[in-house]
DNA sequence: TTGCTATTTGGCAAAATAGCCAAATAGAAA
DNA sequence: TTTCTATTTGGCTATTTTGCCAAATAGCAA
């Protein structure tokens, strides 16, 4: 027999989608080191790319992964595509991670 | 060129690869889904069975993600297997999604 | 214009993940 | 003991993801 269930209405399927996009684009060594490192502000690819050691085309499609899921957002200046962090909360969430794990 | 970097130390290969584990085990929707029904207590297994509608055995090793990444932890009563939220940030987090995405 | 540099995109093979069924396990009940 | 119930594990295929190379794109410089 089950436990009777909770009152409460869960996130919609949409809101889980979009949810689970931001952590599985966050789920990844590669992916959380250059999020870490734009936590302390904005980066150019070829920074992102000596950062992770992963060849440049690589690098571009992970940033693809981070800025389709809404965690990062980019802006061309010049030669250079510069990435910032989009999601405040990250910042936070990692500390805490950092403690509890 | 590249951009001068920041002095601040990153976090060691272990602390990224512990972080996007507990990352990647969020980031698929019926592993968020039963993160979100254990935000409000804990549940067993079978409960968790009729929120995301899987095989009993599919959501069992969706458990183990879970536990192995330290997001979740379980305990054994009678024949029931019971799982609760064992990082307490991870509720905050998703809060602040909810309001950023 | 041509050439150079930074980044993205296409395509492919290797690796990881997801989900099912069947079998194994553990504990309660008879 | 045997049986039933809840959960986990093994094994398998289908799908997704990763990371490289090569080619395309965009903008600056000459």
């Amino acid at each position: 027999m089950n436990q009777s269930t909770s009152g409460i209405a869960p996130p919609s399927k949409k809101q889980i989608e979009a949810q689970s996009a931001v952590f599985k684009a966050l789920g990844h060594p590669a992916r959380l080191c250059m999020v870490h490192a734009l936590g302390q502000g904005e980066r150019c690819v070829c920074d992102l790319r000596d950062l992770v050691d992963l060849d440049m085309s690589t690098v571009s499609k992970h940033l693809a992964v981070l800025r389709n899921a809404g965690v990062v957002s980019g802006e061309k200046r010049g030669n250079w595509m510069f990435y910032r962090l989009r999601l405040p909360c990250v910042a936070g969430f990692l500390d805490c991670l950092q403690k509890h794990l």
